[in-house]
DNA sequence: AAAACGCGTAACCATACGGTTACGTAATTG
DNA sequence: CAATTACGTAACCGTATGGTTACGCGTTTT
């Protein structure tokens, strides 16, 4: 049983979730404790504790001990790989656009 | 209640999948037919039927009814803004924000 | 040394998710 | 016009997910 799959694939899943990229976001602006982060949303701490073990899982962020805090810093590595993931779509959305439009507005909106 | 939140948020729940990832893959090389795209898969067709609803409410795919055949094509359109998330995010990796060596080294050497 | 702090983990709960089989429906075919 | 085809949807099931409260453990503080 291959507790981690693929690393991009916890990149993906890490990424679903909307607290999670906040907290990435909020990272951009340097390390921060676990509890400040905490701090900055509307859920228990230990619900970002959770959500800090995903992101470490998948990397994008790291920890690092000092005293009894622990600073949470953000590592975009992963990222690249979604990055290099979305370039094979890149030239879609340039060539293809003009055709789609045309495709998409003759389609009834459901949903 | 709100039956859609942000279209983003859609977009990143429907690439968490592989599946859907492998759909999208899938649509690059063209139009093709719901049965034709659950053959290529180990899963039923109704669980491709599901993944293919949420690719529609993502607006990652759009459908086209032919005769009795749903022909689905790929709109790369909703990845430009998962594009543009990233976009903040590039500069981490290409500048030394990103490097994280100085991080690693105090982390395992104190004092 | 005891108290307080900072944070992760365990246990638990409700809902979401991905899968299945059974069925319904519109379009084609014989 | 009955049978077949190509789908989506409904109902159901086990597991994953995101939240909570209770607790434990190492680190400071007093």
């Amino acid at each position: 049983m291959p507790q981690t799959a693929l690393p991009q694939e916890a990149v993906f899943k890490a990424l679903a979730d909307p607290t999670r990229r906040e907290i990435l976001a909020l990272l951009r602006q340097g390390r921060q404790p676990a509890g400040a982060i905490a701090g900055r949303f509307p859920v228990s701490r230990p619900a970002i504790s959770k959500h800090l073990r995903l992101l470490r899982e998948a990397k994008l962020v790291v920890e690092a001990r000092e005293g009894r805090a622990r600073l949470y810093q953000l590592n975009p590595a992963p990222l690249k790989s979604v990055d290099d993931w979305i370039a094979a779509y890149r030239r879609y959305w340039r060539t293809q656009l003009g055709n789609l439009r045309h495709f998409v507005e003759t389609q009834t909106d459901e949903a």
